[in-house]
RNA sequence: GCUCCAUUAGCAUAGUGGCUAGUGCAUCCGACUUUCUAUCGGAAGACAAGGGUUCGAUUCCCUUAUGGAGUACCA
């Protein structure tokens, strides 16, 4: 009975996938990984009126930046291919009909307009229109109608539809690895439709049947099917098929308010709820989120190790990953939470890599920043990272390695340059002037005797130095930055604020 | 409305039938004899409410409240 472990990532090309959605397709991932199985991608395109150009390729893509690649799908077939339900909808239409030929199915005739009217009168009177065993019989389907009504309505063409018949007067014990047992009356559920008018499934059909057609052992989606549950457990009995065990996912919820996570939360609060950029919405990548940040605050929405652990690289999250650990109630999600995580990472990355995405940024600010070597960059990079949220950040936190300040701060310069702040400065250009080794710490060593020696005060020093080199009252260690932009700059630039600011 | 699911501080969470309920983010304060959105240190802050069961409940049961999902020929 140890049958291979093989999940899938279902979604539906209806645009580009959910934060939810790579979280899904990311607790797939990992249970595959650990388990040493396999994870398929199948794309769920039922519903053809809904298909959108490019969901497919944006899916795919999301999962490789992710650096969660599937092992089977659309583009990497295995044995159990098609992925996609178009290219399977062939093979739908006989296991409807094997349902029907054991009197679990039935054909069914009303039209939609029919059955919306039903729907709202039932709504009116304050009640809930259920097409099941209560009304069925009352309603145009080949159970209420002769064999040979039937028969002759498919002969002259209607449109019809397979619906699922369900069992009257049966509690439903169902088995979610996450929430445990759950309880159903079988009266509360309705008819579902199996088989629509225009020839293809409906997501439960396929879903059962190709979960059963690709030996799917675990099915890991979002909480918003805990209700089909049932209907899908049923049809895998009605099938007699074994059915793969059940995990339903918490939601992810707004930051702020109620409801599940949605676009326009993201654009309010100007956070990506996207992994990749889809027209004018952000995605995480483009946002400056690295996939490691990604990948890990999505782990922690919904899990958690059980430890204080946070920080968890992807081959850690495959090894400590498990369902039993996951939360059964919704996941807030924290965009602050992101940005710490984004810091994390930064911190981490090596400063050449991050040189690298450095140096756009700096060729779009000022042609003259070609002139700076590598080694430069990286340098500035080492400083400021730390300070860092995202890379874009970076021009903000270091401008002024790059370039001269043109303006200084004006609150800073009220608090600090003081009538003798002139003549101070003037004194510390002689003896930068003197000092031939430019190191940090020679600097600091030969400014710090100075000022003893002098019995000057450090703050009446340090910040008008900091401010003339830097333009304003922030950055990294002084003597760090009078190393690097070197003596002939560090001297210009304090003569100069000498004059503007007299 | 009905069905199912949930409920630990502002947020995410850990944890236990019985010591001062742990951690991270955010917040506030301090330190780093100069800055900071960095770092370090500290502070404040929670078991939804009411009933049971029990010697004892945040932990088990019930009710209420609140929140969520579903209720389509969408997935």
């Amino acid at each position: 009975m140890n049958q291979k472990v093989r999940v899938r990532f279902a979604p539906s090309p209806t645009g580009p996938l959910h934060i939810g959605g790579v979280r899904t397709a990311l607790f797939n991932y990992l249970f595959a990984k650990q388990h040493d199985g396999v994870f398929v991608l199948r794309i769920e395109d039922t519903d053809q009126n809904r298909y959108v150009e490019g969901a497919e390729q944006y899916i795919i893509d999301a999962l490789n930046w992710c650096g969660i690649p599937f092992d089977e799908g659309p583009g990497k077939e295995g044995s159990v291919g098609p992925y996609r339900q178009s290219e399977r909808k062939s093979l739908y239409r006989q296991y409807a009909d094997a349902l029907v030929e054991k009197g679990k199915a039935y054909y069914a005739f009303d039209t939609s307009e029919r059955l919306d009217f039903h729907r709202k009168d039932h709504e009116a009177k304050g009640k809930t229109f259920i097409y099941n065993w209560h009304n069925r019989l009352k309603l145009v389907n080949s159970l209420s109608l002769s064999a040979e009504e039937t028969q002759q309505k498919i002969d002259a063409g209607k449109d019809y539809v397979i619906r699922f018949k369900s069992p009257k007067d049966e509690t439903l014990l169902l088995q979610d690895t996450i929430r445990g047992t759950i309880r159903i009356d079988t009266n509360i559920l309705d008819d579902k439709v199996l088989f629509k008018a225009d020839g293809m499934p409906t997501y439960h059909l396929a879903n059962v049947v190709d979960d059963h057609l690709m030996n799917i052992s675990h099915v890991i989606r979002g909480e918003e099917w805990l209700p089909s549950l049932a209907l899908h457990q049923l049809l895998y009995n009605a099938f007699e098929w074994n059915a793969p065990e059940f995990a339903h996912l918490p939601l992810i919820m707004k930051p702020v308010g109620k409801g599940k996570l949605s676009k326009r939360d993201g654009q309010k609060m100007g956070f990506p709820v996207f992994p990749l950029s889809w027209n004018e919405s952000l995605g995480y990548r483009e946002a400056g989120y690295f996939s490691e940040t990604v990948v890990n605050f999505l782990a922690l929405l919904g899990w958690n190790p059980g430890t204080e652990q946070e920080i968890f690289s992807l081959t850690e999250l495959i090894s400590n990953f498990s369902l039993d650990r996951v939360n059964k109630s919704g996941a807030r999600f924290d965009p602050d939470k992101t940005k710490w995580y984004n810091q994390h990472y930064i911190k981490e990355k090596a400063n050449d890599e991050l040189a690298d995405l450095f140096r756009p940024i700096l060729l779009e600010k000022d042609i003259s920043a070609l002139s700076f070597d590598n080694a430069f960059v990286e340098r500035v990079v080492s400083l400021i990272k730390e300070r860092a949220t995202f890379v874009s950040d970076f021009w903000q936190l270091s401008h002024y390695f790059f370039t001269t300040p043109e303006h200084y701060d004006e609150k800073a310069v009220r608090k600090q340059w003081k009538p003798d702040t002139g003549s101070i400065m003037n004194q510390l250009v002689s003896i930068l002037k003197e000092i031939s080794d430019f190191s940090s710490q020679n600097l600091e060593n030969r400014v710090k005797q100075w000022i003893t020696d002098n019995e000057l005060s450090f703050g009446k020093v340090m910040a008008p130095l900091r401010l003339l080199l830097v333009g304003a009252l922030q950055g990294p260690h002084v003597f760090d930055i009078l190393e690097l932009i070197g003596k002939e700059e560090s001297i210009k630039r304090i003569e100069k604020g000498i004059v503007e600011l007299g």
